[in-house]
DNA sequence: GAAATGTTTGACAAAAATGTCAAATAAATT
DNA sequence: AATTTATTTGACATTTTTGTCAAACATTTC
């Protein structure tokens, strides 16, 4: 039992495909029975497994900000030079929004409807540490002076947005698939030249 | 008939107040009965007025459209100088997502289900006089080189997402409602500084 | 002010989605 | 192998949400 492959436990597998349907599909209100139809299970192991369909989603939301959480802690606690936090922040970010690039706003859709975000005093805490950082770099003319919180902002937007908005981005601005993944594996570059003073 | 107060008419309440909830709430599996409560009318009038609930939403989504265009065609087709074109821009942009925050969330949370945007070509060609501008710019020295798409992508991220991922931000942030406020009215100017070369 | 038209309402029907249960099956334990 | 335990299934009940309709009400038109 404890040594059971994690591919064939169902509780996992539907878990999982949860996570997908969400957080790479973005169909936030795909209904249990869609679920249960793209995991290949029977609809009513969702309710063996996790009682309700809103427990399930309350448990995927946990995920969502434990992955989130990770992410953060990750690159504060390096012994990296500040930019290269950034850049190593650039990276992993990237690869897991290839994975889950809905992850956010499927947040965002659970959070306007009352749902809340949990463990607030340790990410203050982290963030703080960064805040720090921030202003040292600022002080050693290395980014631009502004209060730390509107630095932290300008790099998340800079990273998240084109690929959380991406339908809408992408359409709205012509591309295709494929140039629209060219046009991401850019960003990179472009993010560190925008944040860092050269 | 034709002169009857907006106020009044039901159709018109109804779609505004889907509005509301949708854009202003973010709220985006509401119910056709939350939102007629919300307008305080009988439900059955949303099937009178707009045959179904599918129905109300294509319309709603396709106001959430031309809101998005008429906007961006009000920056390109004004004559001001490239930096005050950007500077106006962002006092109508932050202006109008303060009554619809959750406009840009719902259309991907729409497209994400199969919904599609309409109307390509002519935004094409507003984004291809734009890239033209962007481009003289950065021959002038006023902002860095690029692609232009990067350079809008650059904008319409430091522009938008701190507005639309907001309950994220806020609450990860350790910000409340005030303070929050206070923080995105310093970020035009921060915006303009890092965009803009000094 | 009577007839026609437009609007609103509540009762009901239909559909969609979730949850429960006992029986069937599979796996583990003795 | 028999017994216990865990998992899976389909049939059914319940709940939630949407849609229909005829009657009530209001407004306009003649």
């Amino acid at each position: 039992m404890s040594a059971k492959s994690l591919d064939t436990d169902t509780e996992h597998l539907i878990k999982e495909t949860a996570k997908r349907v969400f957080f790479t599909e973005g169909r936030f209100n795909a209904t249990t029975q869609e679920i249960a139809d793209a995991a290949g299970v029977n609809r009513t192991l969702i309710n063996y497994y996790f009682r309700s369909r809103n427990n399930l989603f309350e448990i995927v939301f946990q995920d969502a900000q434990i992955q989130e959480h990770d992410l953060m802690e990750k690159i504060i606690f390096s012994n990296l030079s500040f930019k290269e936090k950034i850049s190593q922040h650039l990276d992993t970010f990237f690869e897991q929004t290839k994975k889950y690039p809905y992850l956010e706003i499927y947040m965002v859709t659970q959070m306007n409807q009352g749902n809340c975000y949990k463990d607030k005093e340790h990410m203050n805490m982290l963030l703080d540490k960064f805040y720090l950082e921030v202003a040292v770099e600022m002080e050693k003319g290395n980014i631009d002076k502004m209060r730390p919180e509107q630095f932290v902002l300008n790099f998340v937007s800079l990273m998240s947005f084109p690929v959380s908005m991406r339908p809408l981005l992408q359409e709205t601005m012509g591309f295709n698939n494929e140039s629209y993944d060219k046009l991401l594996e850019e960003r990179k570059d472009v993010i560190m030249n925008t944040l860092f003073i050269k």
